[in-house]
DNA sequence: TCCTGTAGATTTAGAGCTAAACATACAGGA
DNA sequence: TCCTGTATGTTTAGCTCTAAATCTACAGGA
């Protein structure tokens, strides 16, 4: 047996986790687990079916972050390793791995920026091309699906919503107490 | 350079990057976009928060999920492997590699089910309550910090939202064409 | 020129996960 | 009894990430 239940089936509510950690420690703050729990089984039914359909389609989802993300930046189609970093939201050491493998695949190309010697340039392949826009059309169409349950004015309020969860986590979670 | 934009300040936004698609390969269907970037980017900033939390307080996240689920489970604090899969979300290889780092630091036991002798049921030991009482009160005090900036309304209806999301997410993808 | 500080990038150690292969325990029929 | 199927766990290979240490290129002052 390699799998689990991908819908979610055998799992608890997030109703249910909250009035178990009630029972079993009184006092204890739950109000943030209606919130939390289902953004994170959302985001891993979301980051598994990437996985899967990227699989189908022969490329990983770290390498098409990079890709797409030099992609969608325009010609020359071109970025340091630094804006890679600041984009992709990962450390400049999970960047250094993604190119070194994306290169050892042909996929991109690596050297010296043409503004500072310290930085490197990292530029998208011929190959990298036909990669990334042979895989985003199908990953994309694929992703619509997933959404389709949603009616244009959730999509919406959604995507607020968590724009505003993001702003408050980030403001508050970071320093410490600030009230 | 280690670090990363923590708040997402140097990322690009998900209207921009639906735009940028739309501008670049014109045609693809870009209304996925504004909902799972600004997910995935949430879920991001939660688990990057959880996880300094918690080294903080000197445990890891897999490890206390395996913990968690156990003493929310109440009395005698025993699952079976299969089950703790189910509630975990994860592979049965995970969790028996959670179970077998777990046990290596003494915070649960292994020992055959009375039900079933294929069947494994992992057990708190006192030490592991010790971990999972001392530790969850901290995790859920921090992040119900980190959720304040969403009103209470506004909660639920996030909680809502995301429980569709996954309904459609988990029913929609799996298979294919259903239509 | 030498020293010091800083920024950009890479390397390495150690987690943690999935998928797939394997091992084990039964159950049910011939 | 033997065979077959199925459920439960474990192991292994390979990927990817973070954090920390390291390397390299400069800049600015003494």
């Amino acid at each position: 047996m390699t799998e689990y239940p991908l819908d979610g089936s055998g799992a608890i509510s997030a109703v249910d986790i909250a009035a178990a950690w009630d029972r079993e420690l009184p006092g204890v703050p739950t109000s943030s687990i209606g919130v939390i729990t289902p953004l994170w089984r959302v985001a891993k039914v979301l980051a598994d079916e990437r996985r899967r359909t990227l699989g189908r389609l022969g490329v990983d989802p770290a390498t098409l972050d990079l890709l797409s993300t030099l992609r969608r930046a325009g010609e020359p189609w071109t970025l340091t390793t630094r804006e890679l970093t600041e984009r992709c939201l990962v450390t400049a050491g999970a960047i250094s791995q993604r190119v070194a493998r994306a290169e050892r695949e042909g996929l991109v190309t690596r050297a010296p920026s043409s503004a500072s010697r310290r930085a490197v340039a990292v530029a998208l392949t011929e190959r990298g091309h036909d990669v990334v826009e042979r895989t985003v059309r199908g990953l994309l169409t694929h992703e619509e699906e997933l959404v389709v349950g949603l009616a244009p004015e959730e999509r919406r309020r959604l995507g607020e919503l968590l724009g505003k969860l993001a702003a408050s986590a980030a403001g508050g979670g970071g320093v410490g107490g600030e009230g």
